[in-house]
DNA sequence: CATTGGTTGTAGCA
DNA sequence: TGCTACAACCAATG
């Protein structure tokens, strides 16, 4: 904040907007928001945008309620306290900023999905003729995005191989620093602390905001910074680093049915802490770094944990090159363009996708998977794999970003950055392109749980059928079902797909948009592309195969919409929301 | 060009 | 529990 302006009485009002980074801990903006102040205002705005608008589920508005609760008691501890506006940002932003003499407003950048994009800009529009001092700090991501952007000049990364050069590079030039926590924070102004003695600026309950868990009981995992280091520590700390230092990710276990106790076969959890950032990604990288610095065996990027760290960053990176396109297929330069089936055109495909997302589709795996993504907000990373897959490329080849939207809505960590870029992966639209690779509704989930434990828990009514079919119940006897107290079509549906039949079939249609892909690609005015089909098996130990290429597999009407393939990626120029930094 | 590597597949058989 | 065939992807590298 040094050579700000000041107003004439000399004051440095300083309006510090909270909206992810809900810490304390190593947050840049807080430490700039304090440095030469007479008064910092902490502010969070719950928009109705999402607070009642139904695209943000209960659980993780309880998650936000309880964070919020968690950083108004940590910033109390220092003297100071969190003001919770209620409104659209671009209109209370700058309605306190004038009311409360605000000089100064930080806030953490947070431009990288369309939402936050759109808030930000129109904040500062609304603040313009107010002539505060706007400062946009990095502490999201362990890297600022801008500085990653300028290394891959402004394209769009999409190998995690290229994109571990580049974070060097960054690094290297400016080194993971952690930003001290202030032990004081200046108080807030006069005037908002009048508002708030007139009970405006209350921070909100889970009541308030996720009613219909008023009364739910205990959270799995409770909002606050308070709980994320005490969760980061605990899995720091399991066999003296140990478990840290070897951790590696596919060989983790989706099926647990405590993935928060101890001796968990689970990942850590802490998911949500990072997307609401209760937990820095750089005090995770360090104390992980510090944590597992004798650790006798050391996994390595990307299967290890600071390898899943650099995951995250890859897809904020990617997301934030291409721009809001990264949420779509439509004019997404890096995304497939494939014929999906489209609900909103096709009664069937809003029939699948609605027993998909109500964990009714026949198969126990997949809907357990999908009640607890209801009922707890979580699921383990394979179990994503797993409804991901079915919902696209595997079974019922619906579009990926009907399964992003109801991730959007019910995960905790949902994380637009993140949620899209898996689920291209899952559909391989981006980033993944091994198709033939096709993950078993039947199959996937007894490998880690033979006995279905973690089925019963989640879908009681199977709870009494014999392990044998557990994960099919459709082909037990009747008299088994009888047995169970549960009859197949009746108390629990039938599969609402033929896995067998419809993953052929949808790779067949994979094959052909990829076939499309590839000629319209390999244009360059040609017209009839390349077609070098020669023999492009290579492939791996160089056994060359027989003849197999003889008709391509059924060929349905071929992808619809083959119009969008625009190509240039770019966006440095247009929209980058940097400002004085 | 050809080759290599790519977080996390499955079924069938030893 | 470990191996191979399956069918045949892509981006990066040289
Ligand atoms: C279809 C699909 C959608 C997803 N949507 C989200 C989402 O909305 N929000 C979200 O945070 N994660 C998402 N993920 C990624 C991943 O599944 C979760 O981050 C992970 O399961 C969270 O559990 P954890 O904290 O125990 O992970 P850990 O394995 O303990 O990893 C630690 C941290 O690394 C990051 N991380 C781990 N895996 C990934 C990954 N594949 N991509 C990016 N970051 C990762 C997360 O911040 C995570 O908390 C999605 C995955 C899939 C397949």
């Amino acid at each position: 904040m040094a050579g700000s302006t000041k107003t004439a009485r000399g004051a440095m009002v300083v309006l510090l907007w909270y909206r992810k980074g809900l810490r304390v801990h190593d947050s840049p903006a807080l430490a700039a928001a304090c440095e030469g102040a007479t008064a910092v205002c902490p502010v969070f705005c719950l928009d109705p945008w999402f607070v009642s608008s139904g695209k943000v589920g209960p659980i993780r508005l309880r998650f936000l309620a309880e964070a919020l609760a968690d950083l108004d008691a940590s910033l109390r501890a220092r003297g100071s306290r969190l003001l919770v506006l209620h409104g659209k940002p671009e209109e209370e932003l700058p309605r306190v900023a004038r009311e409360w003499g605000a000089t100064h407003i930080v806030w953490e950048k947070d431009g990288v999905e369309p939402y936050g994009l759109k808030r930000d800009a129109a904040v500062r529009e609304a603040c313009a003729p107010l002539g505060v001092t706007i400062t946009e700090t990095n502490g999201h991501t362990i890297c600022d995005l801008d500085e990653l952007l300028k290394q891959s000049k402004g394209s769009p990364v999409t190998t995690y191989s290229t994109f571990r050069t580049h974070f060097d590079h960054v690094v290297a030039r400016s080194p993971i620093v952690l930003t001290p926590t202030p032990e004081r924070i200046p108080a807030p102004s006069d005037a908002a602390l009048a508002e708030e003695a007139r009970g405006r600026l209350s921070v909100p309950s889970v009541a308030d905001i996720a009613p219909s868990l008023a009364d739910a009981g205990p959270s799995l995992f409770p909002g606050g910074e308070g709980e994320a280091l005490r969760r980061l520590d605990a899995h720091l700390a399991r066999d003296g680093g140990a478990w840290a230092g070897a951790f590696e990710k596919p060989k983790t276990s989706p099926t647990e049915i405590d993935p928060f106790g101890a001796g968990t076969r689970s990942t850590t959890v802490l998911s949500a802490y990072l997307k609401f950032g209760c937990l820095s990604p750089r005090t995770f990288w360090v104390r992980l770094r510090d944590a597992t610095k004798g650790a006798r065996t050391r996994s390595a990027p990307p299967v290890s944990l600071d390898g899943q760290l650099l995951w995250r960053e890859f897809y904020y990176a990617c997301a934030h090159a291409v721009g809001p396109a990264f949420g779509q297929m439509e004019d997404n330069p890096i995304c497939r363009q494939i014929g999906w089936r489209v609900p909103a055109d096709d009664p069937a495909a809003a029939e699948a996708l609605a027993a998909w997302r109500d964990g009714r589709t026949g198969y126990p795996w997949i809907d357990a998977c999908m009640r607890q993504l209801k009922s707890e907000g979580w699921m383990h990373h394979l179990a994503r794999h797993a409804v991901a897959c079915f919902l696209t490329r595997g079974d019922l080849y619906v579009r990926w970003e009907e399964g992003a939207a109801v991730f959007d809505e019910l995960l905790i960590d949902a994380d637009w950055a993140v949620n899209n870029g898996n689920w291209m992966w899952l559909s391989c639209s981006c980033f993944f392109y091994q198709y033939f690779r096709c993950y078993s509704p039947v199959a996937f989930g007894r490998k880690y749980d033979p006995d279905g434990a973690y089925v019963r828990k989640y879908v009681p009514e199977l709870a009494r059928f014999p392990k044998k079919y557990i994960y099919e119940p459709w082909r037990a006897p009747i008299a088994d079902q009888n047995k169970a107290g549960c009859r197949v079509g009746v108390d629990y549906p039938k599969p609402i797909v033929q896995h067998d039949v419809a993953s052929k079939e949808n790779m067949g249609k994979l094959a052909e948009a990829y076939k499309a892909h590839k000629e319209s690609h390999a244009d360059s005015g040609g017209e009839h592309g390349s077609e070098g089909k020669g023999k492009g098996t290579g492939k791996g130990k160089g056994a060359p195969s027989k003849a197999a290429r003889g008709k391509a597999p059924a060929a349905p009407p071929p992808d619809a919409k083959s119009r969008a393939s625009k190509k240039r990626t770019r966006h440095s120029e247009s929209d980058d929301d940097d400002d004085e930094d």
